[in-house]
DNA sequence: TGACGCTCCGAAACCGGTTTCGGCAAGGAT
DNA sequence: ATCCTTGCCGAAACCGGTTTCGGAGCGTCA
């Protein structure tokens, strides 16, 4: 008679109104109210407004778990976040993304259902598991990789999703991304206005997709601005601060070394702060430093970080739709949208103090880093 | 007869393994076959082995939402994170708190849904939806108020709810959280053994329920190492780096300024490197700084910041435990539990160089700060 | 006037579970 | 041998929706 579990019911007093509740308020059965809110076209329109009516007024909201059954759809939007055990990854913009989508997808009466994994493989059974179970109708992939294989996956399962970016190939995928190679094109711009002409480029992992964008805005930057980009001023797979503060050191150790370095990331060009302050180096004077993200963070450092800023929240939202359409049957290549990232001024850049030559010397000048806290090589 | 959208049904090749299914193997009926998996105690023992036994063998899994329609419950915990325009609320733990909830829910067939608001309001909105809707059968809270409205109003509502943090009136309230107390006074411990007289407490914002445990804990290890603790030398209210860096300089203003500064959270802590590197003071040695969190951002600064390590996975997973026990008719005094922060050394700390006289009189020698970038008044 | 087609809605099955109720069979007490 | 429990399971209603099917009512045209 009873369960093993003793539940409790607090949801009785508020007792939902139900279709059928509607239905008896108008002399209609429900299978018609139910077409009629569903916009079948055998519905009269007066019908339809009389039923759209009442049901607004009565305050129906369809339960939709009980649709789901029937239709196979839970109008829920899947995400997979892959917390790799570095960590970091999704760490720093989740929360305004996630605000973003769970937001939009709210206001169409969808809900977002999350899962986590923590690696690849991981990632890809949870994506299974929530279609299989009916959790999810699609999925926004954030930090799609140049080859992606949940793409690879959803593709061939023929489930919708929603790109974070864009991939190598495309086909089938509709996205929204920030137009990263802008960005650092506009960078390059920005910098040689300032009379820099040695100008190096520090990028992320190769396999994530922003990198291929975010290096070809670089090139083009510099071919727009008629300069020669020195390959030995490109530095390739920097996974966290810690990387790109030991390849900036690198940098300032050539010959001609760079008097600005453009990071992929802010999280990179703050391991810039690490480097410059080893070195004795003033940052926005003897080495310019330029980001982008637009991370809270790049604004509590000395001097503030310039950078491009990206609207996470923006971004979900607008992913959150895109989803939701797809689900619905739109074509991808309607789907397919970027937005610019907006210039965020910092003191991090500035004219160059120095020539290449004489930066080189200063850094000879002072040898090893006197640092007492040396870790940072 | 179609409907006004087109949806296409890449579902139906995999058929899912219903109930009927099941019972139809057996030779049941499928009222039996659930009962016997919900643990009825008018079901034969060996009927229900067979029954368990044949499902796990089908691969059966209940599809939930079917579940739900009846039982009135979705298995689903609720999250609203409330993204104040200030940000920077949620957004640096978010992501493995999220982690832990969704795998520690995900274990035991639940999920995970989440909401977003954009104040107080807003979320107790968005709570009332949640629960309206079936989409949620109790709430996760984080950042919980020392007098927070959420609690009242869920317990009014009598829906279940686990907090991460420890308010005001605790009754009829489960939780999970962190000992900060305990945190603060080893920290002030640990300054003592390192040979600190002078110690101060940068605190948050009081309406948040931690500010009160690690307050107590700053004042227990103070009394602890027989030490007055100076009103003076206590600072409250602090909401970000920003205000923290005001108010370090501002304590270090003081005739008799501390030599070791102990921060409520990391955060606060890393304004302290703002104004230190604007007094010229160098930390860990001019002045000892003590964080808590365990952020990674106080790893990549230098020196690193030493800190209390949080594991918000583990939050995550302990508390999504208990919000489900408590959903399925716990005692919230039986779901009641804290953990500690571990200790996490870094070069932030160290023993005294100066007296407070001697440091007073180096800060008044440099007078107003030479600083350049001189916005960290 | 009757056959036909179209518009619009009701009746009922259905989705995949849960829960109530009733009854059969075995066992014990009288 | 009868009655009464007790253990155990089937039948059917139910949850809140969706979808199929059929047919009533009406206008049109030969």
């Amino acid at each position: 008679m009873t369960g093993y579990r003793q539940y409790d019911r607090p949801q009785k007093p508020t007792r939902r109104v139900t279709i059928s509740d509607v239905s008896d308020a108008l002399g209609l059965t429900k299978s018609t109210v139910s077409r009629a809110l569903n916009g079948y076209d055998d519905i009269a329109e007066t019908t339809r407004l009389r039923v759209a009516r009442m049901a607004e007024r009565m305050g129906y909201r369809p339960m939709s778990q009980a649709q789901t059954i029937r239709t196979g759809r839970a109008r829920a939007l899947g995400l997979v976040v892959e917390l790799s055990p570095e960590g970091d990854a999704h760490r720093l913009f989740l929360a305004d993304f996630l605000a973003g989508l769970s937001q939009a997808a709210g206001d169409e009466g969808w809900t977002v259902t999350i899962a986590a994994a923590d690696n690849q493989a991981g990632a890809l059974d949870a994506m299974r598991a929530l279609v299989r179970d009916r959790k999810a109708d699609g999925f926004v992939l954030p930090r799609t990789l140049w080859d992606d294989p949940r793409v690879a996956l959803l593709r061939r399962e023929h489930v919708p999703f929603v790109l974070f970016g864009r991939v190598r190939d495309g086909a089938d995928c509709a996205w929204h991304d920030v137009r990263g190679e802008e960005a650092m094109a506009d960078a390059v711009a920005r910098l040689v206005a300032l009379g820099h002409r040695r100008i190096g480029f520090v990028n992320g992992m190769q396999h994530l997709a922003y990198c291929h964008h975010r290096r070809a805005g670089f090139l083009d930057g510099m071919a727009a601005a008629g300069l020669a980009a020195d390959p030995a001023l490109i530095v390739e797979g920097m996974a966290n601060a810690g990387d790109a503060a030991r390849a900036t050191r690198a940098l300032l150790d050539l010959p001609e070394p760079p008097t600005a370095l453009i990071y992929a990331t802010d999280t990179l060009a703050l391991g810039a702060y690490r480097a410059a302050r080893a070195l004795g180096l003033e940052l926005g004077r003897d080495l310019s430093v330029i980001g982008y993200d637009g991370l809270p963070e790049g604004t509590a450092v000395l001097p503030a970080l310039a950078s491009y800023a990206v609207d996470f929240r923006g971004v979900g939202q607008t992913l959150a739709r895109h989803l939701i359409r797809r689900i619905e049957g739109d074509q991808p290549e309607t789907l397919r949208t970027t937005i610019a990232a907006v210039f965020r001024d910092g003191g991090s850049i500035g004219a160059p103090a120095l020539t290449p030559p004489e930066l080189a010397a200063r850094l000879r000048g002072r040898a090893a880093a006197p640092s007492d806290h040396s870790d940072e090589t």
